[in-house]
DNA sequence: TTATGATTTAATCGTTTGATTAAACAAAAA
DNA sequence: TTTTTGTTTAATCAAACGATTAAATCATAA
């Protein structure tokens, strides 16, 4: 039977182990990551680690799945229900850049590793289902004479690269423009409004 | 003396390890990257890589010192000079575009790397110099009305960050949207115009 | 043709890396 | 306490890796 673990607020050494593991993966990435690493940061030996998790791919698939099921849920919240788009479009910029904020390596890690391996998202994600909704919107929207014809492809990179954009540059970003934290945090507090701003003038259209 | 290379349109040894390593680096990155690999790709035995070049690293210094001149040289010509605004804008999603289309891996490459390490980048660009050109003009025009007033790095951020966000997401979206690449090529040649609109859109202030 | 220097390659080196083993340790059951 | 089972670790392995060596090959000059 399995040891008592987790007395009160302790932490068990798997879970250790995986916390450790996502905080190495998201910021190095799979390739740069060494298991000893991990090891590492979690405070175990190299053998634990193999003792939970069998090896170092099934580790990264633990975690990257987490991870895209987290951005996966973040998504389906915001999109796939009956809110006005304009409302959408500012719940996602809000929204998502306050997650991102907790979990600023997440972007480059997704599409870095996406990119090594593209199938990579099938067995955790389904565009199809949670932009279904969104999709149906924007067409409708359009033949109102609402808002301009636009391919959800499009909406999509106009909102999530303005909004994860200042993530994916934020190392450039901070030691070129020589960046304090707090300066940069006020800038990403102020695009949450900017991005909403700067789609919804873009889509509707004036009469 | 260096024996004769070159002859009319063959291609030296040198020229293809760094060619290859150009390849293989911007595509897989650093740590992924492999001397085998690029020794492969150039169709050369991994002695004549160190021959050369004499290590990993000094050649992977050459390959990213290469892409961040281009990407410099670009960013220079388009925004150092006395333009009105909207017509950078408009250059710069055109000309950046189809720069991209032709290296389409660099964005997420060079990326990745600054994250690895950020002071990286110093030794060939000077964010200072090729913006300040760019920061005076929007002061002024903020100052006489004319555009919103405007942080330049929130201005950088819309403007590359919707021009590159397409094919730091390539491999995400052509694989889930099942996107062939006449439609991915497409929805490229469509945002040439539209990250220019939705950015003087925002930008410029009716009256 | 021969001699010289540049280039290319097969073989190998020492280190790092992911993974395993066997022993030590710890906690609960008998 | 003793036994059993689960956990942790030091030591080690084989493969992969960046790099080097020494010999072979090639092109030009003498």
């Amino acid at each position: 039977m399995t040891q008592e673990i987790n007395k009160s607020e302790e932490i068990s050494t798997e879970e250790r182990i995986k916390q450790a593991a996502a905080k190495v993966f998201t910021q190095k990435g799979y390739a740069a990551t060494k298991t000893r690493d991990i090891a590492e940061e979690a405070g175990i030996n190299i053998a634990s680690l193999h003792y939970y998790y069998r090896s170092k791919d099934k580790l990264f698939e633990i975690v990257i799945g987490n991870a895209l099921r987290q951005f996966s849920k973040v998504m389906d919240n915001i999109f796939n229900n009956d809110n006005p788009l304009d409302e959408k479009i500012k719940f996602f910029a809000d929204r998502y850049i306050t997650f991102l904020k907790e979990n600023p390596n997440v972007p480059l890690f997704m599409l870095s590793e996406s990119q090594r391996n593209p199938g990579m998202t099938d067995k955790f994600m389904t565009e199809e289902k949670s932009l279904g909704k969104l999709e149906k919107q924007l067409r409708t929207l359009a033949e109102e004479g609402v808002i301009r014809e636009i391919h959800p492809a499009q909406f999509m990179l106009n909102l999530v690269g303005l909004t994860a954009f200042p993530f994916l540059s934020k190392s450039i970003i901070m030691h070129k423009l020589r960046m304090s934290d707090e300066q940069y945090d006020q800038l990403l507090e102020e695009r949450k409004k900017m991005v909403a701003e700067i789609l919804i003038n873009y889509l509707y259209l004036k009469k």
